[in-house]
DNA sequence: AATAAAATTGTAACAATTACAAATATAAAA
DNA sequence: TTTTATATTTGTAATTGTTACAATTTTATT
C-alpha cells in the first residue's frame, strides 16, 4: 500500500504536503520533531510552512495515524509506528531508541477495571545508550 | 524527618523558599505545574519570584528529590513522590492519577543487558477518568 | 469557466522557559 | 560586630515552541 492509499484508510484527503510528511515518518524512524521534518522537506517543497507541519501532525494524530511522544521535554516528536512499543531515550545524545514491550496487560485491564477509559499508553526510559556509554569509558 | 532535614538529605541547602515549594509538593499529590506553585505560594512569600519556582525545580531534579513528568503537553508538571509508579491523566478534565505498578523487572533488566543505563522511568496512560465519563453519560 | 470549499502559507500573537544582571540574604573572616 | 565573600532570589528581557488568523492558493463542484 502507497502513502496515498494508507492516508486514506486514515480517512485523510492525501495532498502533496500530507503524503511528503507521512512518507517521511514512515521512512525515518528516527521519531522526528517539527524542525526535523520541516527542514528535511523544504527541500523538495520549497513553499513548504512550518505551520503545515503543525497543522498535519495535528490531523494525523486526530485520525490516529500518528502518535505524539513528549519524552523530550524540549520538542514534541512523532511517531509513525502505531504498534505498542516503549521508547528510550539518551540523555547524552538525544537519540529516541524504540524498545519492544510486552503489553502489560494486567496493568491496563486493572485501569479499566477501575472505569477508566484507557486511549493512550506511554512508556517512556531515560538513561544513557550503550554508544554513549562506551565513548565515555574511552575518555 | 521535617522539610528542612528532608532537603538535606538530599543535598540541598534548605532556604524559605525551597522549603516552602518542597512542603508544597508532598503535601499536594496534585502534580503540580509551575504556576499552580507560585499562585499557591505567593500570598505566602509575597516577593516569591517565578524564576525562583524554575530555578528551585531544576534544583530538586538534579539532586533527585523531584521527578518532571512530561505527560501534560502544555506544562510540566512535577512529582514529589518518588517511588516506582505510573500516572493516569484525563483528557477532559486534565486531573493527573497515580497508577500503582508492579515494577516490570524484567523489561528493565532486560534494556541493562543490552547495555542501555537506565536512570528514568515514565509511564503513562491517557484516556478518560471514571468522574468524566460518568457525568458524559448523564448528558 | 465560474463558484464554492478545503488546504496551505506567512505573519503576528502567545505562552512556557531561560539568560542574565541587579538586589538581597546568608555565611565566613577579620 | 563589622567587613567581605558567596549563594540565593528577583525582575526583566530574550528566546523558543506553538497557535491564531487572515490572505492566498489549490482542489473540487456546479
Amino acid at each position: 500500500m502507497n502513502v496515498y492509499e494508507y492516508l486514506l484508510s486514515f480517512q485523510i484527503k492525501p495532498s502533496v504536503q500530507r503524503i511528503a510528511i507521512m512518507d517521511y515518518l514512515l521512512k525515518h524512524k528516527t521519531h522526528p520533531c517539527i524542525d526535523e521534518i520541516y527542514l528535511a522537506l523544504c527541500k523538495d517543497i520549497p513553499t513548504l510552512s512550518k505551520t503545515t507541519v503543525y497543522n498535519t501532525f495535528k490531523l494525523f494524530i486526530e485520525h490516529g495515524a500518528a502518535r505524539m511522544l513528549t519524552i523530550d521535554e524540549r520538542n514534541a516528536c512523532f511517531d509513525g509506528d502505531l504498534s505498542a512499543h516503549a521508547h528510550f531515550q539518551c540523555k547524552v545524545c538525544g537519540k529516541i531508541t524504540d524498545i519492544p514491550i510486552k503489553q502489560e496487560e494486567t496493568e491496563m485491564e486493572n485501569l479499566q477495571g477501575k472505569g477508566f477509559s484507557i486511549e493512550e499508553v506511554h512508556h517512556y526510559y531515560k538513561g544513557i545508550c550503550p554508544e554513549c556509554l562506551e565513548k565515555n569509558n574511552n575518555n
